[in-house]
DNA sequence: TTCCAATGCGCAACCGTTTCTTTTATGTTT
DNA sequence: AAACATAAAAGAAACGGTTGCGCATTGGAA
C-alpha cells in the first residue's frame, strides 16, 4: 500500500507561507490573515485563493515560529509519578483531552516519585517553553522554588491541601475517608486497620486523618497503620503483614485501589475471605478495582472533572486574580469487598470439562 | 514555604541569550558556542563568566527559537489508542524514558482506538513539528497516507508485520502464540478456544495464526474463536458467552491480559474455577497480570527493550538506508491460571477476627 | 624584527511567523 | 471633479537562537 519511502531531508523542502503567499499571488500577511482568521478582513474571493493555496501545497504552519513570536508553545507539561499507575494514566489521559479540546498539547514526563527527578523534569518542561505544568506527586511536595524562579503557570493536580501561592485541584480526601471507615463500621466492624503509602507528605495524611475521624466518631479505638510502597506489591506485603498481625483486624482502609489489588492477593494466598475474614475499602476508584477479585469498594474520584477543573485553571489563570483551590466531592462505590455485595460462590462444584 | 505568587505576564521579562552576553560583556554568538559546546572554541575565562552570568540570570534558552533555526524541535510524538491500558502506558513510560535519555520529550496523544482520530492526531503532531512520530495502532492499519504527504519520519510501535517504507518494531506475535498453545496442549488440553479483539486489521491475525498453528502441529481441532472489545468489559463479556457454550473448552487463549482479568471475572462469577474448569493464557506480560486471581500466565513482550529499538529507529533514521523490521523474542511466564503454579486454596476455614 | 598561522571573538543573516504601519485601490460625498 | 473615508493588501520589523565569515589579537618561527 504504501510505497514510498522517506525523503533524506535534502528532498523534504518544508513549505512556508511565503511559497503559498507567492502560489495565490498575495502577501504573506495576507496568508497569516487567513489562516488566523485575526480581526484583519480579507476579501472573500482573496482568502479563497489563499486556502487553495494552502491545500495544493499541503501547507502546515510552522508551530516553532509560531511559539517564537507569539511566546506561547500552546503546549501544557505534566509531570506524574508513573504513568503506569493506572490512576496517573487515567488523570493523564483526561488532563490530556481537556486540553486538546482547548488546542494544547500535552507533554507527559514521569518523575518516577523522586523529588529530584521531578525538579529535573519541570526544568525540562520550562526550557521548552511550556505554558503551564500540572504538578500530581503524591509520595511528596513538589519541588515549588523550582517554579517561582522560573515563572511558569502551575497546578497542583492532585494536591488538596492549600498552598499559597498555586491554584490547585483535589479531592475531598478526609471526608472520603471518613466515609469510607463510617461505611465500614456499619458493616459492624470493631477493628479497622489503615494501609497508607509511605513518605507521607500531604495528602496522604488527609486520608489518615479521615480514617481517625471516622473511628473517632464511632468510638471506636485506632487499629494497626501498616505503610508500604505505592503500588500492588506494596500492598501485597502489607497485606502479608496484616494477616501474620496479632489480633488481625476485620476490616481495612486502603489509601489506592493499587495497594489494594495487592492487598487481596496477600489474603488469597492466605486463605482469607474477603469480605468474611477481612473487609477492604480502598481510594480511587480505578477501573481496575472493578475487575479485581473480588471487586473493591472504592472511594471514587471524578477524574474528569479533577482534569477538565486544572486545565480551565492553567490556562485562565492570570497571575493577578487570587489562586483557587477547587475541592471535588468523592462517591463511595459499593462493591463486594466490604460486604455490600454478594460475591459469587467462587467455587460450586459445576462439571469440569473433560 | 512559598510566598511569591505568579506575576502577571508584564513583571516576567524573559531573559534571552542577549542580557547573558550583555551580563558576561561578550556577544551573543559566545554565549550560544558555551551553551551548545560546539566545535568553535571559547577561552576558559570567558566561558566561566558566561556559565556565571547564566546561572546568575537564570537563563534558559527558548526552545522555540532553537527549533526555529534548527529545523528539529527535539520532541518526538507518539499516537497510542488509550495510555489507560495498562500495555500502552508501559510503553509510553518506556518510550518517554528512552527519548529523554537522549534529550527528547514524548508529546504523547490517544487516539481512543479510531482511526479518525489518529489520522487527526498525527496531522497535530505533524504540526507541532515533532521530529518523528510512533504510531501503535492495534485495531487497524495506521494511517500511512498521512504520514507520506506530511513526510515526518515514523517507526511503527507495536506492529508486527513488515509495512513497505515503514521500521517498525514488534514481536514474535505468532511464535508466541503457539508456543502458549502447545504449552497448553502439553497440560493435556484437547479443547482449546481463542478470545481475539475485533477489528483484528493486522497483528491480531498472528496470534490466531499462532493459535490456529499451535493446534494443528497437535493435531487437534480449532476450538471455539470468540471476538470483542479489547478492554476488561469485553473480555468478561467473551468469558461469558464462553461459560455458556456448548461443548465448553478446558482450556483458552488469550489475546491480551486486559481482556483476560475480564473472562476471569466472568469464569468467577460463573463458579467455575482456573484452571481446573478453564487454563487461561494471555499476551502482554503486564504488572496486572501478575495481582489478577488466580495469576495469569502471560506471553511477555520486552517493552524496555522495544522500546528502546524504535527510539533508536526513529531518531537515527536517516531516510535513505533500507528500513528495518525489529522483532522481538517473547517470553512465557508461567503462573497459576494455566495449571502450572499451584493455586493457593482460597477458602482454608481460617477463623474470622473476633 | 617581521610575517604568518592559529585562536578567540563579534557581526549579521537567517529560520517562519505575527502584526503594526504604510501604501494602494475603491467608493462616497460635496 | 475634487477631496476624503474606507477597505484591502503589501511592507517590514520583530521574536531568540545558530553559525559562516571576517577581524583582531596573540604566539612562535624565520
Amino acid at each position: 500500500m504504501v510505497t514510498v519511502p522517506h525523503s533524506p531531508a535534502s528532498a523534504r523542502p518544508t513549505i512556508t507561507r511565503k511559497d503559498v503567499a507567492r502560489l495565490a499571488g498575495v502577501s504573506t500577511a495576507v496568508v497569516s490573515y487567513v489562516v488566523n482568521g485575526g480581526p484583519k478582513r480579507v476579501s472573500p474571493v482573496t482568502a479563497a485563493k489563499v486556502r487553495e493555496a494552502i491545500s495544493a501545497l499541503g501547507y502546515r504552519p510552522n508551530a516553532a515560529a509560531r511559539a517564537l513570536k507569539l511566546g506561547s508553545s500552546e503546549m501544557l507539561g505534566m509531570v506524574v509519578p508513573d504513568t503506569t499507575n493506572p490512576f496517573f494514566a487515567t488523570l493523564a489521559r483526561a488532563v490530556e483531552e481537556a486540553a486538546a479540546a482547548r488546542g494544547y498539547a500535552l507533554l507527559l514526563a514521569n518523575s518516577g516519585g523522586s523529588a529530584a527527578n521531578e525538579r529535573r523534569q519541570v526544568r525540562n518542561l520550562a526550557s521548552r517553553r511550556v505554558d503551564g505544568v500540572f504538578l500530581s506527586s503524591v509520595l511528596f511536595e513538589p519541588d515549588l522554588t523550582e517554579l517561582e524562579h522560573s515563572e511558569i503557570p502551575a497546578v497542583l493536580l492532585n494536591h488538596s491541601t492549600e498552598v499559597p501561592g498555586f491554584n490547585s485541584v483535589g479531592v475531598e480526601l478526609l471526608e472520603g475517608s471518613r466515609r469510607a471507615v463510617e461505611h465500614l463500621v456499619g458493616h459492624g466492624h470493631r477493628n479497622i486497620a489503615l494501609v497508607m503509602g509511605m513518605n507521607a507528605g500531604n495528602d496522604l495524611d488527609a486520608r489518615e486523618v479521615g480514617w481517625q475521624q471516622g473511628l473517632a466518631e464511632a468510638g471506636l479505638p485506632e487499629g494497626p497503620i501498616l505503610r508500604c510502597d505505592f503500588d500492588r506489591q506494596g500492598g501485597y506485603r502489607a497485606g502479608q503483614r496484616l494477616v501474620a498481625a496479632a489480633d488481625r483486624p476485620t476490616a481495612v482502609f486502603v489509601s489506592s485501589d493499587l495497594q489494594a489489588v495487592g492487598l487481596l492477593r496477600a489474603m488469597s494466598e492466605a486463605g482469607l475471605r474477603v469480605p468474611e475474614d477481612l473487609a477492604v475499602f480502598s481510594f480511587d476508584g480505578s477501573a481496575e478495582a472493578e475487575f479485581s477479585w473480588p471487586p473493591l469498594s472504592t472511594v471514587a474520584q471524578p477524574i474528569q472533572a479533577m482534569a477538565e477543573a486544572a486545565v480551565e485553571a492553567l490556562i485562565g489563570f492570570d497571575g493577578v486574580s487570587p489562586t483557587r483551590n477547587r475541592i471535588f466531592p468523592v462517591d463511595l462505590v459499593l462493591r463486594a469487598s466490604c460486604g455490600c455485595a454478594p460475591v459469587p460462590a467462587p467455587a460450586l462444584p459445576v462439571a469440569a470439562g473433560q
